[in-house]
DNA sequence: CGGATTTAACTTTTT
DNA sequence: GTTAAATCCG
């Protein structure tokens, strides 16, 4: 095993000192690119083999999966595999121990985990029983209302006490019922994940004892992106032994909106006295103008720990501030860009990652990458696990595993088509309540609900005997079986293939892909259950799945891009009401944290940033002339060059080459990639497909399982097709 | 009453 | 460009 990579020689004296300080409270402040993910590996591996701990009692909390797989991955780097240490997610590592303590709270350990769309549709359920106009409240602003108040650990009952606006008012009434409705479900939201842990730890000493005795050694990564509840959650754990490591950077919290109180970093030393601090202030990341601008745009906020970085790395090129025309021209001055870039500098495409404030400023982007042929990933937007048709299929599975779940119930019975409609699900509610049975028992009396037709009765009782059918075969066959079957069975299969459109196609091919993640997670995990795959599936993103195996360039927002880097960096849209988001220049803090979205975004670069902001800009539906950021203003200009589009190239120019580039052949960018494997799909590449015959790539999307290609086929179709699962193969 | 088709509204960032 | 609500049709 290559076990002898672990030494302490490699750190800088500060990473050294953090490593080593292994009792008692330690916040690490960790400036962009200092080493963070080193000091935390170094450290559990400097527990382990030079301290004797074992494995079983650390837990180190991170935000991401990737940032936990790759935590985990570095430290069999250093010491070879090592059997249980906890690291995960917050959310993955509590609702484990949910699942083991739900009998404390009279719950089912087969919970589901309500996402927010879920938690929509069930706030929507009870806004009608409660007779609060949806059109006067938005149930999704009522949602993040609760969110909210649950993260700043505020009960029902106490929300009582914050009465006000007829808005809050009508929360008041919401938020107590929502709770209920959970539990009667045996659901939880993302945000009960974190809370009802610590009910049970206050409800319960002896279990919290049991948690504390066990994790001597707890680690946080990304300290200031933690909420109230978060705070107190670690603060519970780690209160016994006090060995509680922190690494964070004020400088990067830009999750604000979600709960995040930067105040959990600023105020770590009068909460722990005791605590040893240290600072890790050399970049090995970025060059020093890069640095220098970054530094110039957060130094303005008030509310931060004074620090600087610094770095050894030469000065680099300087920050290119383009002024574009529009939106289009942005986006085809970033491809000639990359062009460029990988023509004379002999880049990859991998090396580029093109960075925006708002996911739909994706789309324009995303044509001019199209146009051009060079492939592209794009992390967020639409998750592959909120897709309706995926989400129908995953609502059949959690009302098998937990039929209480009424919102997965009420999503499905009558989809596909059964003859259910409202007016006959509204008979069964109300006889479900006057009875007090749950919703999904209440199917199996038919027969003393009133006024049911007998189309009705029909598609009720078929639905009821499918889903009881599924339930008693949970135990006999593999979640994987039971999942392919059971999209045939209930017909969600079939009522697809009659949809001969485009889209129909496409939710076909991405149910089979849904299949196939089942399929690998059933072979992959050592006892596999649904309400195993259910979880994993509800805690994943996209940057998780995101790898940089492919060789295209990333499209991303700021936020998804956070602990990670790239040679070159576009951040586009550098705009006043863009960035910052006008709605965000009226509070200072809210302003402050846009500043330091920015400077996330900065610091993601190692070698090359890219500035751009357009005059005019497509903006829902209708063009807007655009201001430059004031972010722009804050920049150290010796560090900075302003380029203006009318200096090279006339508009007219540029579009008529993007057009005849795209009409004409597409350009051969194979001769230059440099690792353009045999297996290796990319635009401009020929392809001969079983039924389509001979066609050629124009886009590349996506990676592994759920690569997509786009293929214009000489026939003149133009088709979207699953990698995997497509029928054709790459012709030289 | 149920299903299909059309219309309208909406886009900050996400575990 | 996507999805939920309103409208229409059988």
């Amino acid at each position: 095993m290559g076990a002898s990579a672990f030494s302490l020689q490699v750190l800088n004296p500060e990473q050294s000192k953090a490593v080593t300080a292994t009792e008692g409270p330690v916040l690490i402040l960790a400036g962009a690119g200092s080493g963070k993910t080193r000091v935390l590996t170094y450290r559990i591996a400097y527990l382990i083999r030079e301290m004797g701990i074992s494995p079983q009692s650390i837990l180190a909390v991170t935000f991401t999966k990737k940032a936990a797989i790759e935590m985990r991955e570095r430290i069999q780097k250093l010491i070879g595999e090592v059997h249980g240490i906890w690291i995960g997610t917050f959310h993955s590592s509590f609702a484990k121990i949910l699942r083991w303590e739900s009998a404390a709270i009279q719950y089912s350990p087969n919970f589901v985990i309500y996402d927010t769309d879920d938690q929509n549709r069930l706030i929507k359920m009870i806004m009608e029983e409660l007779n609060v106009p949806a059109t006067r409240f938005h149930p999704k602003a009522v949602q993040s209302a609760i969110s909210h108040a649950k993260n700043s650990l505020v009960d029902p009952e106490d929300y009582f006490n914050q009465s006000g606006s007829p808005f809050q008012e009508a929360v008041i009434r919401i938020y107590p019922e929502y709770q209920k409705h959970l539990r009667q479900n045996h659901a939880f939201d993302f945000d009960d994940l974190i809370t009802v842990p610590i009910q049970i730890f206050k409800q319960h000493p002896h279990i919290l004892e049991k948690y504390q005795d066990r994790f001597e050694y707890v680690l946080v990564d990304e300290y200031q992106d933690t909420n109230k509840a978060q705070y107190e959650l670690i603060r519970y754990v780690s209160q016994k032994k006090r060995n509680l490591f922190v690494v964070g950077d004020d400088d990067q919290s830009i999750y604000g909106w979600r709960g995040a109180d930067i105040h959990n970093i600023l105020n770590f030393e009068s909460d722990f006295p005791e605590a040893k601090v240290f600072r890790l202030e050399q970049n090995y990341r970025s060059t020093k103008n890069i640095l220098a601008a970054a530094h110039s745009v957060v130094s303005r906020n008030q509310g931060r720990k004074v620090k600087k970085l610094w770095s050894e790395n030469p000065k680099g090129e300087k920050i290119e501030i383009w002024e574009v025309d529009d939106d289009r021209e942005e986006a085809y001055k970033a491809v000639e860009k990359v062009q460029e870039e990988v023509f004379k500098n002999k880049r990859s495409f991998r090396d580029f990652a093109i960075l925006y404030r708002t996911n739909a400023q994706s789309r324009s982007l995303e044509d001019g990458l199209r146009r051009s042929g060079i492939s592209y990933i794009i992390v967020g937007g639409v998750r592959f696990y909120d897709r309706r048709e995926v989400k129908d299929v995953l609502a059949y599975m959690k009302l098998i595993v937990n039929p209480r779940d009424t919102v997965s119930l009420k999503r499905i019975i009558n989809y596909p088509a059964r003859g259910i409609g409202d007016a006959s699900l509204r008979k069964v509610e109300k006889w479900s309540r006057e009875n007090e049975r749950p919703l999904f028992a209440a199917l199996a009396y038919i027969d003393e609900i009133q006024g049911l037709s007998s189309r009705a009765k029909a598609g009720i009782k078929s639905f009821h005997d499918l889903i009881v059918k599924y339930t008693a075969l949970t135990n006999k066959i593999s979640p994987a079986e039971l999942t392919h079957t059971l999209v045939e069975d209930s017909g969600i299969l079939r009522h697809y293939k009659e949809d001969m459109s485009p889209e129909g196609q496409m939710r076909i091919e991405n149910i089979s892909e849904l299949l196939t993640a089942i399929r690998d997670y059933t072979e992959e995990t050592e006892k596999p259950s649904i309400a195993g795959f259910l979880e994993e599936v509800s805690l994943v993103n996209d940057v998780d799945q995101w790898n940089d195996k492919s060789n295209a360039i990333t499209l991303m927002t700021l936020h998804s891009a956070k602990g990670l880097e790239f040679p070159v960096v576009f951040i586009t849209g550098v705009e006043e009401n863009l960035f910052p988001l006008s709605r965000s220049v009226e509070k200072k803090e809210d302003l402050e944290e846009e500043r330091r979205l920015f400077y996330v975004g900065l610091t993601r670069a190692k070698e090359k940033v890219i500035l751009s902001w357009a005059q005019n800009r497509r903006l829902y539906n209708n063009i807007e002339a655009r201001l430059p950021s004031r972010f722009l203003d804050e920049l150290d200009e010796s560090a900075c060059e302003f380029i203006s589009s009318r200096s090279i190239r006339s508009m007219s120019d540029l579009y008529e080459t993007a057009d005849r580039e795209f009409n004409d052949a597409m350009p051969d960018y194979e001769s230059f990639s440099q690792e353009t494997g045999s297996g290796r799909l990319l635009a401009g590449q020929w392809v001969l497909h079983d039924m389509f015959g001979k066609g050629q790539i124009l886009n590349v999307q996506g990676y592994g399982e759920k690569q997509m290609v786009t293929v214009r086929f000489k026939n003149g179709i133009q088709k979207k097709l699953i990698v995997k699962y497509a029928k054709f193969k790459s012709i030289v």
